[in-house]
DNA sequence: ACTGTGCGATATGTATACATGTTGTGTTGA
DNA sequence: TCAACACAACATGTATACATATCGCACAGT
């Protein structure tokens, strides 16, 4: 692992270990330290400190000091339901907009996958197309933010049980068959449904801790 | 007037700049020059200019310097129905959610103003107030977020015509109206058609500019 | 005359030194 | 013994000096 060189490399360091949970939330991140660590000065790491700030995955604690962003169950609660509402609203949108050959690549998402292919991957590429076919680069980008803000909290339990796996797939079937039918409204409603279900658990799981 | 934290102040005197339209799109934004022009060194300065960048009203432009944010007819009709769906969502939420305190405020913002009280005070209260009704600070961090860097353009054209001002007052009385009425969806419905009047104007000015 | 290469200027990116403010601790007084 | 004040240590905020890259211009060659 070759040590970052500049400022937007550690800005990508720091938000991956942030995403993926190796920095809890709450902890300490001292411009000083980071800077040795890095093998830097302390200008870039305040410069990526800042830009993650921007983004929310980071905070001031006591003493100025950055910290890893702290939520309580309201903010997650906020979050989880803009986040759901805004995929519901990008669902509709893309119901009406999508064109036929999106819609097809669409369905290829779900049903042209092999076993090899878990359901992760699946997940990911299936909200990503109803994201672009939304065909509104703003909305695209603020559920981008969203997503990386409710990642470290989603990725707080990394496996899905089984059955809720099962579920999500056939979840994920009725949307494409709504915007098949170009029903916007039941495509939003759907994946309302959907956001709602499968950020419900992780909420559950969070609070049970 | 110089005060400690001096980046915050040259952010927002940069940002105050920019959304009143004092710095036109594409100006340049030389780290140096500014810096002489706020007596202070270029460190802050660079700081108030990533967080812009952050915030989207100011990007990257050749040499890799800071320029006022230009947005192409596409990003700008983007933005505008981002806003307007975002809009939308949160009257309906507030619809369902506010309290009757919220919502008698909400009417004393529409009718209790003499005529004293200009029009766009009224909107950016009555707006403030559905954003809070919705109770959802994301949502509402992200209204804000639009907002401003909507407001450049909104803001070209400075004098709203007296018919299209007497129209929004209408339009706000009958999303007041449907919120009164807990009817979610029309409220909705309003908003977004509200949204789409006001906005709709403007992207027509700015065009045929 | 046009094009390609090289050099120079200028602005950004980084490092380091200095200023400032806050916090924790130790000492002193009641 | 407790409380209050003062000092010291450490972190962030700011200034300045240095490194580096990019763009424009000029000159030379075809």
């Amino acid at each position: 692992m070759t040590a970052p060189r500049s400022a937007e490399q550690v800005h990508a360091a720091l938000a991956a270990q942030i995403v993926q949970g190796r920095l809890a939330p709450g902890a300490p991140l001292a411009e000083t330290a980071l800077a040795e660590q890095f093998g830097l000065s302390r200008t870039p790491v305040r410069e990526a400190l800042q830009k993650l700030a921007g983004e929310g995955l980071v905070e001031r604690g006591p003493r100025r000091a950055f910290v890893v962003r702290r939520m309580s169950a309201d903010a997650l609660r906020h979050l989880f339901e803009a986040l759901g509402e805004l995929e519901a609203l990008c669902a509709g949108m893309a119901a009406r907009r999508m064109s036929a050959a999106e819609i097809a690549m669409l369905n290829r998402i779900l049903h042209g996958d092999g076993p090899g292919v878990d359901y992760a991957d699946v997940n990911i590429r299936f909200h990503d197309a109803l994201r672009q076919g939304a065909q509104n680069q703003v909305l695209a980008g603020l559920l981008e933010d969203l997503n990386r803000r409710s990642l470290p909290w989603r990725n707080a339990q990394f496996t899905q049980r089984a059955e809720r796996i099962d579920t999500s797939r056939a979840e994920h079937r009725a949307i494409l068959e709504a915007v098949t039918a170009r029903d916007a409204d039941r495509a939003a409603a759907l994946m309302r449904a959907h956001m709602g279900a499968a950020l419900g658990t992780v909420l559950e799981l969070i609070a049970t801790r």
